[in-house]
DNA sequence: CTCTATATATCGAGT
DNA sequence: ACTCGATGTATAGAG
């Protein structure tokens, strides 16, 4: 990994044309050939970038990064004025990142616990197919209904735009004709419940914590 | 900005729970609180980070960074086994970004030259309001016909959804109700396509090359 | 402040 | 290769 320390103009050229003027930069080149052009200020974002695989030229004033994504070229051209400081620090491998608390999790503890879902309901399946995509979870009600669940972090218009599809296509079926739906999510955006409730489907505002704190690993309803 | 690099191991916990194994990272402390944790691959996302606002503190194996974000605090610790290099740089301000090339500039070509958007179109006005949000464009044909176009840089399903919502809100004025869809994008998706098509709504590719080569600013046809 | 729309989104999984 | 969905999305702009 290289840092530089640069006073530099940033031309960036590819599916937008950007100018960074002349300002005193960091400048970082990974050793897999992906730069970042970072200002001392404004999150983790880069002000320019351009990740790997790259090509990279460097002369005495400029260093030109390359990237040949289909036909066009994606093209970023520093100017350096000044150096204040560049050096290499050679690097090992760093171990990938794990995670946890994602959907993927909320739907696995709902998937388990589905009566936060709704009153008496039990799991049929998790990512019942349709041919639009998957629900995140069918289940079938105390009267044998069936009801589609969505599960997100947040809720949101397009949550509620998603499990709307997803309905259409399964009320195609006469046998899920009256196939109810439900918005699950941590929390519930006013616009989206308004949507939501306009177009009949509930909306369940879930607490991981709580999930977590009560959940029983023991109990599979359908195994 | 100070660069930090270090063999660390780093914890992130809030939204989620994150753990960064020990390995030689570079750490940046930009000067406005932003905190990032890079390896030496990977694109430009860091592999742990914090936005500013936050608050540091540091000892002699931790820095620990804060925020307080609603209720809910977001913490990264990072454990520093063993650090390589550890500078800091005073950096002026960074003029701001300039762009060019993104959707705006997309509607002000099309605003300029609507009959790209369908034979014969003239434009009413820009960012027509509905109470769910304006319409890029909206347009009269020759027939004095109305059409609503939503103009993107890639046109997804997304799209087609959202020009959906504004037409059934458009259509609500008596005088509106036949009011045409068109989605103008330099590419559309083909599940897209489909479902545009489906709907009513038509479909069209737009080159900017072209937009721009063609370009007569003078030309206002709504002043 | 909230909410909406955008992004050189990035990234990963599935097809 | 392409599409779709998630992201600690982040970020800018409007109301």
């Amino acid at each position: 990994m290289r840092l530089i320390v640069a006073r530099c103009e940033v031309r960036y050229t590819g599916r937008l044309d950007a100018l960074l003027p002349e300002a005193l930069r960091l400048i970082v080149i990974k050793s897999d050939g992906s730069v970042m052009v970072h200002a001392d200020h404004g999150g983790f974002k880069p002000s320019n970038w351009m990740v790997a695989p790259t090509t990279i030229e460097e002369s005495a004033e400029h260093i030109v990064v390359r990237k040949f994504a289909g036909k066009e070229e994606d093209r970023l051209d520093i100017r350096v004025v000044e150096v204040v400081s560049d050096v290499t620090h050679d690097m090992g491998e760093a171990a990938a990142l794990e995670k946890d608390g994602v959907e993927a999790h909320l739907q696995e503890l709902l998937a388990d616990q589905p009566h936060w879902c709704g009153e008496g309901f039990r799991l049929v399946r998790r990512e019942w197919p349709t041919d639009i995509g998957p629900v995140d979870l069918m289940c079938r009600d105390e009267e044998d209904g069936w009801i589609a669940v969505e599960i997100k972090r947040v809720g949101t218009i397009d949550a509620v735009e998603q499990l709307t599809r997803y309905l259409e296509r399964i009320r195609l079926d006469p046998a899920m004709d009256v196939c109810r739906g439900v918005l699950a999510a941590q929390s519930i955006k006013p616009q989206a419940r308004v949507l939501a409730e306009a177009r009949g489907i509930a909306c369940v505002e879930v607490d991981l914590a709580v999930l977590r704190g009560e959940r029983e690993p023991d109990l599979t309803l359908f195994g």
